[in-house]
DNA sequence: TTTTGGCATGTAATCAGGTTA
DNA sequence: ATAACCTGATTACATGCCAAA
């Protein structure tokens, strides 16, 4: 009820404003949290017209119902879009104007395009971690592998030159400069343009913001 | 901005119905229209209170004007966060109610949360790409290393094991998949459980998702 | 301990501009 | 041309958590 809600007293708790973890809850499935009531068909026959306004206690509804919000997320889980009739029989059925059914229909589909977007990051945040383990790996396997091409050229003399360029490259992480090796060498990547930090060994770590997310600075 | 919508002739919105006749917007008031006008002063005073309930003229007014919104959007970039003094400042400034002010900083803040995660994504997806083509350098790097070293060996016989081995883990791209690998020699490949296509030579292309990423069918 | 106010997050409804049948 | 829809952005309200009083 507060409205104008200022002439408290205040003090607010500004600082530190940056600390609440972020918690993470559902999933693409259902959710709900606690029931506004069973609704019957109810208010479809009522046109709606004047209760509201204040001082009257019969309305608060906001919130639809739970057994309607059932309903409509099923219907969304079998089609995302709503047709007319589809429309029509719901609001039918629940009790609801049509235009609650579209707006209801908009809503969850902006929810589930923005949900879409957190599952994205994650998957792709999985991906990441996979290959730069595999990175990871695969440096370490070619050090090995110029370590043994030169013990191998330590016996013949032959291979030397390649055998010392490989070595003066090989430590930095920053693979890249793989085609040099190879022979044709050019590629200059420059400077690693990305973020993620790299010990002197080798070693690859993720960028520093794959755990935490949300909340802001 | 009701439940059932009932500061709309009754006849909803659904079909037959003409648009025109809800075009409650405009009342004495103010703004409205392309840019919601200057604004002074002036719901700030009245309490506010019973208003609406139909058949009236001073609804609400929904949208805040440019100017209310720069102010806003200027002292949020200022301080994401709200204290008490600056609210009450900003409402009397702006001519609006302390709790609009407080809504809308909320609001924001949580549009600029979910725009974080978008850079985010972005950053990470790029991350991602770079960490690919590494990946692919040195998948490159191994292979022409390996068939060095097999050269090598073919005059060496006495390192033709290890030449043999190592081209058989070399090739598919899953590797991970670590401990199996190590030793025991015999990854599946099948199963790789991420999503990344590697086609027969070792090329790593991103996921599919990786360009498409909203709009839904 | 209980109360209380701010905040993050979720919802419902509205609006503006763009599509499509 | 236009009604019905959509997406995206907004505004406001509802809920629940948390920490300070």
């Amino acid at each position: 009820m507060d409205w104008n809600g200022n002439l408290r007293p205040f003090v607010s708790r500004p600082e530190t404003s940056f600390s609440f973890l972020y918690n993470y809850n559902q999933y693409p499935g259902i959710e709900m949290k606690h029931d506004p009531v069973e609704v019957p068909a109810y208010h479809a026959v009522v046109p709606a017209m004047e209760k509201n306004s204040y001082g009257n206690q019969m309305e608060k509804k906001k919130r639809l119902a739970t057994n309607q919000l059932e309903s409509l997320e099923n219907s969304f889980q079998e089609e995302i879009k709503l047709n007319p009739e589809r429309k029509m029989k719901l609001a039918r059925e629940l009790g609801l104007q049509p235009r609650q059914v579209a707006t209801w229909f908009q809503n969850r589909r902006a929810r589930w395009k923005a949900k879409q977007l957190e599952h994205l990051y994650d998957a792709l945040k999985k991906e990441f971690e996979d290959v730069s383990r595999e990175k990871q790996k695969l440096q370490e396997e070619v050090l090995s592998l110029k370590v043994m091409l030169s013990e191998q050229v330590a016996k013949k003399p032959i291979y030397a030159g390649y055998a010392k360029i490989s070595s003066e490259e090989t430590v930095e992480s920053t693979s890249e400069r793989s085609n040099k090796a190879r022979g044709t060498g050019h590629h200059q990547i420059g400077e690693s343009s990305y973020v993620f930090n790299v010990d002197d060994y080798g070693k690859v770590m993720p960028p520093y913001w794959l755990g935490v997310m949300p909340s802001y600075p």
